[in-house]
DNA sequence: TCATCATAGTCAAGAAACTGAGTAATCAGA
DNA sequence: TCTGATTACTCAGTTTCTTGACTATGATGA
């Protein structure tokens, strides 16, 4: 029971960027939302998301209601109830768990001394790659989020300062990302040549 | 099927600190091998090593060999086979998953305009304290596999550089983590002190 | 006009991971 | 001498996640 709390989050911190009532989002917005902002520290499938707000609801700490659309398929929008709110408190207040990581590329590097680097060498420059489109990315994002404030006054006064922290930590991660990416291409290939002597 | 690559991974990187035959590892060593240094990239408990251990060994992945001790209960000492190897290559070819991430204390941070952030900031500076503690323990971990070299010429000729630089990109994670951390609690702080005005 | 993308979901099987407990011996310190 | 830590591992039950479908409709672009 861990997603619930992000879906939570997620659903709390809902953007407006579409001029809707904030803080609601249908199960395919969450699905998008996860796979931009949230992805920064939580992981899910669409498919986990739909089944956890059907969870949710069921046990009222969120509601959803119907929305009937004409152009566009029905869909059901969901909103953080009085009691996921104080569920989400909780959480809140709670010892976080240890945060995890998976990561198969660095799986391959810890066994790089026995292993065909060649793969590896390209994987990494691809990683930078998209980790350099990710930074660029989140910098617009970014820059979207703070309006015309400069960072310092947006997180002195602005409101929604959450998603925002969460991206800045992003993009120190995408950063981390390409730099090391780099970093061990470099020297893995440089290895390479020198063995081949 | 995944945690199987990074047993592999730890099994072909195994230290050789002991001085024991080096890419040997006891469930018990494997799971300690776990806590530190392949952290940093998987995270398991040592119930799931020791069931993956099973597995890969009744696939032929990986031989166990029992060693009678006489001061400690008896052990069993495992290492990659030739078949292990190649399947271990295959999956550094094949093109990587995602890398993913849970964190516990982002999700909190990314509802920071909905809920009390009184918990969060306390949990923010813990995790900074561990963060600066688990740089430290890098740094000398990152000393003591280099040995008198420095990192650009253990990087270009030292052997068993894989550890090393998952090691590194640990530490670059860490730093962030308590940067992070330090910054967002101090955000946050600012920002009760002033509501409280 | 045809194909493909975007919206908006649902379902079920199987793999993987987590929880929590238990066993058993030795060693170090109060 | 008792406690707690360390070594070494096992088992069962449950939850969670992943995989790979499948259903619809409207919009967009070639």
């Amino acid at each position: 029971m861990a997603l619930r709390h992000a879906v939570l989050a997620a659903l709390l911190a809902g953007d407006s960027s579409d001029g809707d009532d904030s803080g609601e989002y249908s199960g395919y917005q969450l699905a998008k939302a996860f796979d931009i902002g949230v992805a920064n520290f939580w992981h899910a499938l669409p498919q986990q998301l739909y089944a956890e707000l059907a969870k949710l609801e069921k046990e009222g700490l969120v509601a959803g209601r119907h929305v009937v659309q004409e152009t566009r398929p029905n869909k059901r929008m969901f909103r953080v109830t009085r009691a996921g709110l104080a569920e989400f408190e909780a959480f809140a207040a709670a010892a976080p768990k240890a945060s995890f990581i998976r990561d198969d590329l660095m799986v391959k590097v810890q066994a790089a001394d026995s292993v065909d680097t060649g793969p590896v060498i390209e994987q990494l420059e691809e990683q930078a790659a998209l980790a350099e489109a990710k930074i660029e990315l989140f910098g617009k994002v970014l820059r979207k989020m703070r309006g015309e404030l400069d960072e310092e006054e947006f997180l002195r006064r602005g409101d929604r300062i959450g998603p925002y922290l969460t991206c800045l930590r992003g993009l120190a991660h995408e950063r981390e990302n390409r730099d090391w990416g780099l970093r061990v291409a470099a020297v893995l290939r440089e290895r390479r040549t020198d063995e081949a002597r």
